[in-house]
DNA sequence: CGACGCTTGTGAATTGAAGCACAAACTCCT
DNA sequence: AGGAGTTTGTGCTTCAATTCACAAGCGTCG
């Protein structure tokens, strides 16, 4: 499908995003290249991590000058497949799932929001921003007619499994998963899982420690 | 300060929280003890990892019998600092910032939301939940009175960096950043950053290299 | 009371990521 | 045209995390 020349280690994936947004900015002030140690300040890692992540996409450096970020930005997209503006479906549309509907990141980045849905019938009709609420049920059928790829779990944790399980019926193979739950799959589906209380647990552990240790998270 | 018999590494930082997690739904079955296996599948990961983990905490677990659910649930949350209640100021009442002051999790697992904070004079004032936003301007106030430990950053990126900086001077050394932007704190501080857009592009480049790799995020 | 079955704890081996340091390659200036 | 100054690309080293595999310890049952 794609020719990468070799496999990208999981390290590297996680960053390329926090690079493709940096060269993002370096783009609307026009700047034409940019150095390993510049993209290194934008991204928060040091020069030698960028050139080892840049050179698994290929050699695209020039040496004496550094990068064209016009180049870079638009093969890091292609890498990561943003060029395909995947259509995402959020499920459960409480505070944090409205923020999300929200968000204007999603959009800017190479997403669009293709349905929101809710199982509690009070909320299916009503309007967040130019979407209406569906009821869950209505899961498969969005999916296949929009070709969803990517679902966005956001409800309770109770709900969470359930949830999964009928994307992955669905015929979706990536879920980023909201809800403090642990979610099991068949092993060709992908799960990010991003729980905001376990973020702050891990922050409060180094803050509890700092007089032992100056580490960071 | 505490006296963890050996450094604890990151990465087992990381996942204490999602034990302490399981546990605590272990805690509301009334089940008393749990072995390292029940533990990994709760949690997501494998039997060595968890035993491994647990073992930097000192040793807790019977052989032949596994591990007492209450003793490990107290021991993990005193690693973690929970038993603190810490303290939190959210800044930038947005859609993202409203929601994180909603959400049960926090409160319900070790943490107090001290106050809410926004640059809009439109929006202080207004209430959300029991607190009233307030100007960014009291945080220096709000920090000192209150001990305020921990802030979470939920504005645009281009105020993001500006708010860290306030915080580290009014005295905050963890910083939990939901903006697209890399903040730069000064060494004895922590910083934690949750970009949405980012966790969905992750998802996006094994969605699009499926056919290549099995892999998982 | 002894043998058996379970489950932990941890050394040792393996895998993966990060960091170093320098040759190679390019530009610019004279 | 050639030398000085930059900046990339990457082999090698170091460090961290994961996984394996098994001895040690505990409870139970005959």
């Amino acid at each position: 499908m794609s020719r990468s020349p070799r496999r990208i280690p999981d390290a590297t994936v996680a960053r390329l995003p926090v690079y493709h947004r940096g060269l993002g900015e370096l783009l609307r002030t026009r700047r034409l290249t940019v150095s390993s140690d510049e993209l290194a300040e934008l991204a928060g890692v040091n020069a030698a991590k960028v050139r080892k992540d840049l050179s698994y996409l290929g050699t695209y450096g020039i040496r004496g000058v550094g990068y064209d970020v016009e180049t870079l930005v638009r093969q890091i997209g292609q890498e990561l497949g943003l060029t395909e503006n995947w259509p995402v479906v959020i499920v459960g549309i409480g505070n944090l799932g409205s923020a999300l509907a929200a968000y204007g990141g999603f959009s800017a980045r190479g997403f669009r929001i293709a349905a929101l849905l809710d199982a509690d019938q009070r909320k299916t009709g009503t309007e967040v921003g130019v979407l209406k609420i569906r009821p869950t049920s209505e899961l498969g059928e969005i999916v296949k007619l929009e070709g969803v790829a990517i679902g966005i779990i956001a409800t309770p944790g109770h709900a969470a499994q359930d949830v999964a399980s009928a994307m992955v019926s669905a015929g979706i193979r990536s879920i980023l998963n909201f809800s403090p739950a642990v979610l099991t799959v068949p092993g060709d589906v992908s799960v990010r899982s991003v729980d905001l209380a376990v973020e702050l647990q891990v922050l409060s552990y180094y803050q509890h420690h700092k007089d032992d240790t100056p580490g960071v998270g």
